[in-house]
DNA sequence: ATAATTCTTGACTAAACTAGTCGGGTATTT
DNA sequence: AAATACCCGACTAGTTTAGTCAAGAATTAT
């Protein structure tokens, strides 16, 4: 998991298709001017959504894009994932071959905490953030509290 | 908030003072040899966690690096904050000078997921990393629960 | 058919950031 | 005086970010 101004960048545009997109698609040109995005960057964004099943196309006149599904079925944490492909697993990739078999304490401890984070992500739906009342800190408790346990591995 | 390997070497530097430190200082040196990280980039985080307030710095022959405070004093968040510098407001830095009057709620939007994050790792401390006893679900829900109440501002 | 619209793809780029290196300090102890 | 260890600023190769540009393909309207 990233966090970085790129993903913003998604979930702002994917924001502005659940609050304007209805029955007819969206222009990433429309997005682009509400939004001031620039539209190739946008492009490079909705590519990549589309890869993960995020948002369905329509080309020609009139087309544009569509959520793929309900707003209240995407979830923060998939946008962000989508476009801010997540970390490496750095230094000791899988198994501890690092140093001293004693690194990999640290580095499944960041990986559950960036689990944590993600889980966490994964509670908020676009849905949430169009409807100001799914806006409060107790909707954002039930993505947590119903996240699968975390245990600690070989720490 | 930004979360890149930054922010995890410099946990993982701090919780390996935790872990050793005791009545003398720590090394750098030593700190380099066990995590396999850069003396010299080392040096540049321990610069500002010791501009924050996390550590304390010993010169000299037996000096080095100590905790500014006990473990279960200092958090994940702090320790984030201090190395990676807070991404910038971006578009309109504090009002909505921005785009149509419009834009400022994704803004804000963001910015209060951003602090919903930064007092879900404000409520981890490197005592919980320590002891893996802390490090478990019911630990980490403390800090969430016991944050400040996040308002949606002009959304 | 043809033109207009809109997505689709790939190549390219300036600026910023990451993860360092390097060299020379300064304070403290032995 | 010498060794230890922090301190600090400048520099750098490589990557990422946030974009631009150009060409093309699908679809609709005329």
């Amino acid at each position: 998991m990233k966090l970085t101004t790129r993903g913003r960048y998604a979930v702002t545009a994917m924001l502005d298709l659940a609050i304007h997109g209805g029955e007819d698609p969206i222009t990433l040109a429309d997005i682009s001017a509400r939004q001031e995005i620039s539209l190739s960057y946008l492009e490079q964004l909705f590519s990549k959504l589309r890869r993960e099943d995020l948002v369905r196309s329509v080309r020609g006149p009139g087309g544009g894009y569509q959520l793929a599904r309900a707003y209240d079925r995407i979830f923060v944490a998939q946008i962000i994932d989508a476009v801010d492909e997540s970390i490496d697993a750095t230094n000791c990739q899988g198994r501890g071959d690092c140093n001293h078999g004693e690194v990999c304490l640290t580095h499944h401890l960041w990986q559950d905490l960036s689990d944590q984070i993600h889980s966490f992500m994964n509670g908020i739906s676009l849905g949430d953030l169009v409807s100001r009342g799914g806006y409060r800190k107790g909707s954002y408790m039930a993505g947590l509290v119903e996240s699968q346990p975390v245990t600690l591995r070989d720490m």
